[in-house]
DNA sequence: ACGGCATGTCATAGT
DNA sequence: AGACTATGACATGCC
């Protein structure tokens, strides 16, 4: 134990994670050992959750990409190991001799986290007690707490000791051990070791399930002597009986019968029953060397989301975690939330009332990396910045041959995210505080649009796009705590603020990101909407790499416009572009609001038209009513005059002709009868009528 | 293929 | 004088 001891020595640390996983009412209890590495070994892989099976998976919080991944993807090839490291393979033969029973799959500078038995933890603390107090004379200052769990389990696990008839079982179904792997215990494994360790941990990833389920069985007796009998009769037990042992014990599960719930049986059940919840996980006892977790000796309650851990390809079924004292606990009061599952990081701690911040009030956190930056808000994991596991995650997505960012955008549009990096704007599952990021790219990217411009790409429109950011606000998206670097593809995507010189031109080169296989297509096509979403002056901008916007070049004020022009160094070119953006911007405004005037105008002349014409229809009835009273009167007339000649009478007594005669108005108002042929004659007539009457 | 329509652009006159 | 606006004319793309 040396080399582990000097781990301690050197400040490196165990953390202890008491799980208390929920699924559904039921509660299970694990403990999880993290071995943390020395300061001076914080530049690997974090291996978490290590298994036999081939797909363990690493975190490598400390290098530009880190995030969580695949530890083969994440594995820088050819770097050195610190000198501080402990040769590569001693210390893992003395992780195993803790009971430790997973096989690390990166170099032992890495970090590791297994689940160990009760038994091996008791053993590790026993370990770890006389280490911290190593290392405590030695100045690092770590503590250890036991954890009653881990003493509960105590001597349980026939792997502490590496004896008895059951180890020499499990040897036979797993003949081949981790370390016996490491072709070299101090020098560093090939790549090819590492991949043919890795093919035969997948192997032996059913036996060592068996032996869980085997130590599960034996967790149901309270005596240690019975436990030993019983696992040496399940070791002897075909597989198919074990089989059946683990069944009857799920159905007691299930029925509530039995307490004891091995992790194998969580996940089958995680898996077949997808609405399960693994409600929470409990943190605590995490003693940490003090260079690591100065005051986190006293941990504090964590609340992450556990299944979102799994659903982050962090592969829990092959993780097979021991969890000697699992018990599952119905909690009626949690059924409610099972739909959306969660780790719940407790401690037993001096402070438990103190929430982690990024924490809600309901405990709930979206992924895992969220229980990961409650760890690094507490210094927990050396500001260990969460963020960069979700690059990682897009990096090794990025990496995959079918990998698809359509996909990817379907990871940030998962319903139940709490934050919104997407293409769109919209929501983004992934990561907290991604989402501000996120956030920051859609609103860059649709700071300015014209209304006639479609908005189905304003997300994928770079600043000559149409809708530019303000060079304020170019760099007003908040990666300073997103962990999104430069090396992410997707911030080039969607904040494309290099205006490539020709649209033409291959852009591949300014992209770091190689668009693998179908989304080659995916890109040409995006490329080619988004060229073709361009206006010209757009895609002239872009090509004399204009810095600002057409939006802005023809919407700000001339006094701005004039002192941007100033203010810049641009070329005679790029001036004259800029003015010809300008004047054909705003004339294209001045063209849509003279066609608007113009057909405001011909609706408004069209307008007139129905007026007049139905002024027109109006005064034709008019007329028409005037002309039947005209004709009426005339007739009136007519009909009048005749009866006056009717009464008149001559000299002679005789009826007057009105022929030969005709009734005239003086201007005194008397009327006179003249004859026709003397009409002429007015003042005969008048005599002649004068005489008359 | 052709015409109608919408839109962008240019030239030019007016403000 | 320069910037801006209005508008006719033309070109282009789409339906």
């Amino acid at each position: 134990m040396k080399h582990l001891k000097r781990w301690w020595s050197a400040g490196g640390g165990l953390l202890h994670l008491t799980l208390l996983l929920s699924l559904a009412g039921l509660r299970v209890d694990l403990d999880l050992y993290l071995l943390l590495p020395p300061p001076t070994l914080l530049r690997d892989e974090l291996l978490l959750l290590g298994g036999p099976a081939s797909s363990a998976y690493a975190l490598n919080p400390f290098s530009a990409s880190g995030g969580w991944g695949r530890a083969g993807q994440l594995h820088p090839k050819g770097r050195e190991l610190d000198p501080a490291a402990p040769p590569e393979g001693q210390l893992l033969r003395e992780v195993r001799a803790l009971g430790v029973p997973f096989i690390p799959r990166t170099r032992v500078d890495a970090w590791l986290v297994h689940s160990v038995a009760a038994g091996s933890a008791d053993e590790a603390h026993g370990l770890l007690g006389a280490a911290a107090a190593a290392s405590s004379a030695g100045g690092a200052g770590a503590s250890v707490d036991g954890g009653s769990q881990a003493v509960q389990g105590a001597g349980r696990d026939p792997r502490a000791a590496r004896s008895g008839p059951l180890d020499a079982e499990e040897e036979e179904k797993a003949p081949v051990e981790p370390t016996a792997q490491v072709p070299d215990a101090g020098g560093c494994a090939s790549e090819e070791n590492e991949v043919l360790r890795e093919k035969h941990e997948a192997v032996d990833h059913s036996s060592q399930r068996e032996e869980n389920e085997e130590r599960v069985s034996a967790q149901k007796e309270n005596s240690l002597q019975q436990n030993n009998e019983d696992e040496n009769k399940v070791a002897e037990k075909p597989d198919w009986e074990a089989e059946k042992t683990t069944e009857s014990r799920n159905e007691r599960h299930l029925n509530g019968t039995d307490t004891s719930f091995s992790l194998e049986d969580l996940f089958q059940l995680l898996s077949s029953q997808p609405e399960n919840s693994l409600e929470g996980i409990l943190l605590g006892d995490t003693p940490l060397p003090g260079s690591i977790s100065d005051g986190m000796n006293s941990s504090a309650h964590y609340h992450v989301n556990f299944s979102q851990a799994i659903s982050q390809d962090v592969n829990l079924h092959e993780a097979i975690l021991l969890c000697p004292n699992n018990t599952f606990r119905r909690n009626p009061t949690r059924t409610s939330q099972s739909q959306e599952p969660f780790l719940q990081l407790n401690s037993h701690t001096t402070n438990p009332e103190q929430t982690l911040p990024g924490t809600n009030s309901t405990g709930f956190l979206s992924p895992v990396n969220n229980h990961m930056r409650n760890l690094t808000s507490q210094d927990l994991l050396y500001d260990l910045d969460v963020n960069i596991f979700d690059e990682i995650n897009l990096m090794s997505l990025a990496t995959e041959d079918d990998f698809d960012p359509i996909d990817v955008s379907q990871l940030f549009d998962e319903p139940d995210s709490d934050s919104g990096l997407s293409l769109d704007s919209s929501h983004n599952s992934t990561s907290v505080t991604k989402s501000n990021s996120s956030h920051c790219v859609c609103e860059g990217a649709t700071g300015y649009c014209t209304d006639h411009e479609s908005s189905s790409h304003h997300d994928l429109e770079g600043a000559v796009g149409g809708d530019y950011p303000e060079p304020s606000k170019l760099c007003h998206m908040d990666h300073s705590d997103s962990g999104f670097h430069g090396d992410l593809t997707f911030q080039h995507i969607f904040h494309n603020h290099t205006y490539h010189l020709q649209p033409s031109a291959p852009e591949s080169t300014s992209e770091p990101f190689s668009w693998p296989g179908r989304s080659q297509k995916i890109r040409s096509r995006y490329l080619e909407d988004t060229d073709r979403n361009l206006s010209r002056d757009e895609r002239r901008a872009k090509a004399l790499h204009i810095p600002f916007s057409v939006d802005e070049i023809v919407g700000m004020p001339v006094d701005s416009f004039n002192s941007m022009l100033s203010r810049y160094y641009l070329t005679d070119l790029q001036v004259s572009l800029i003015r010809d953006i300008r004047r054909r911007g705003k004339n294209k405004v001045a063209a849509q609001n003279c066609r608007k005037r113009k057909l405001d105008i011909i609706l408004n002349l069209e307008n007139d038209v129905c007026n007049l014409q139905a002024k027109k229809e109006t005064l034709k009835r008019e007329r028409t009513q005037c002309n039947k009273a005209i004709n009426i009167m005339k007739q009136k007339l007519h009909d009048l005059y005749h009866d006056v000649f009717s009464r008149l009478r001559d000299d002679e007594g005789r009826p007057v002709n009105p022929n030969h005669y005709a009734l005239q108005c003086t201007h005194d108002g008397s009327v006179l009868l003249v004859p026709k042929e003397l009409g002429a004659s007015g003042h005969k007539k008048e005599t002649q009528k004068g005489k008359r009457k």
